[in-house]
DNA sequence: GTCTATAATAGGATAGAC
DNA sequence: GTCTATCCTATTATAGAC
């Protein structure tokens, strides 16, 4: 409020990392050079290293701290909304997701992350964002019904059919794979 | 026949292939490199071209050879056995299944090669991988009573599980997640 | 078939000017 | 904050002796 041009545009770090999520989803952390994400941000590497004075580890943590925020304000938030059914909560998720993986055409930056070599630096992040995934869906069901057991055993079931049906569309390049999970998820969760 | 020698041991090539095959399992393509490929089988570089006159995309497809091979051998096989009962087949599977992944303590090599890198250098060995992995569990669940449709869509659904699975397993280091799976998958097919 | 040695290049990261 | 130039190491791959 003070001065006028505090508003100054900001550093456009949040497209940097919207550039390295889909190149490390994409490639995995080992699949990904710094000349390609130079190549795909316009970027030189010293400004690269500017804004991630750790190098390519924190363009990694950076991806994976925007995707565990991206489904803390997408997807748990979704499913924790009090006093929504539990179809509202689940519909509201399958609609994030689908949006997030474009249909079933792209991958997930965990699973990638996961696989895609890093020697363990990343599975941390990896293994924290898949469990706060799970037990929101849990709590989402278990809050709208079914007992805590058998909340969680959909919860699992829901996140592993979501995960294989993306590597299997990739693999045989047909969406509709992840689409008809989506529905095969949707029937799990709400019946 | 014809002489006593002829049958000196072969090459070590097969135990060579089953080294890189646990390397890229576990790395994916870009996360395995010669120097590690050279201290887990105990050869140098040279002898490394020297078996794999391409390189490092020919060690790749070798054990994606190999992976389809087992495929063929123990999974299509057993799906396929002529008069087998359909909980014969399907346990076959799955009983091959758990062992090749450990369980659901090792990852899916066409998984890992898929996510790893290798920029698509290996994506039609995958492809093919999967569909032959499909369409036999198709067949055998057709060959046993199910409609041509019913069994693609529940062969679909058994890939897509078993490979979720193994994600989930490995991300949250709990195989249990792998072995409910398998039992959920049986129920599944044989259902 | 395996080894030592050696290219040749790509990769990650830094220095310093602007 | 970005650029050019540079460094160092790892990496892929080859050559030639044994």
């Amino acid at each position: 409020m003070s001065r006028a041009n505090l508003a100054s545009p900001p550093p456009p770090r949040e497209m940097i990392v919207d550039k390295l999520f889909e190149l490390f989803r994409n490639g995995g952390f080992d699949g990904v050079s710094i000349s390609d994400i130079g190549n795909a941000t316009g970027l030189g590497k010293s400004s690269l290293y500017h804004h991630f004075p750790g190098g390519k580890g924190d363009m990694a943590a950076a991806v994976l701290g925007k995707a565990s925020d991206w489904f803390e304000s997408e997807v748990v938030k979704a499913l924790l909304e009090p006093g929504a059914s539990r179809e509202q909560r689940v519909d509201s998720m399958l609609s994030a997701l689908d949006g997030l993986y474009c249909g079933g055409a792209k991958p997930c930056i965990f699973a990638s992350m996961l696989l895609g070599g890093a020697e363990g630096r990343v599975n941390e992040s990896v293994t924290a964002g898949f469990r706060a995934w799970h037990k929101s869906v849990a709590r989402a069901l278990a809050e709208t019904g079914l007992s805590s057991a058998e909340a969680t055993v959909r919860s699992t079931s829901a996140i592993v059919q979501i995960e294989g049906s993306l590597i299997l569309s990739r693999a045989l390049e047909d969406p509709s794979i992840f689409k008809r999970s989506l529905q095969s998820v949707r029937d799990l969760l709400l019946g």
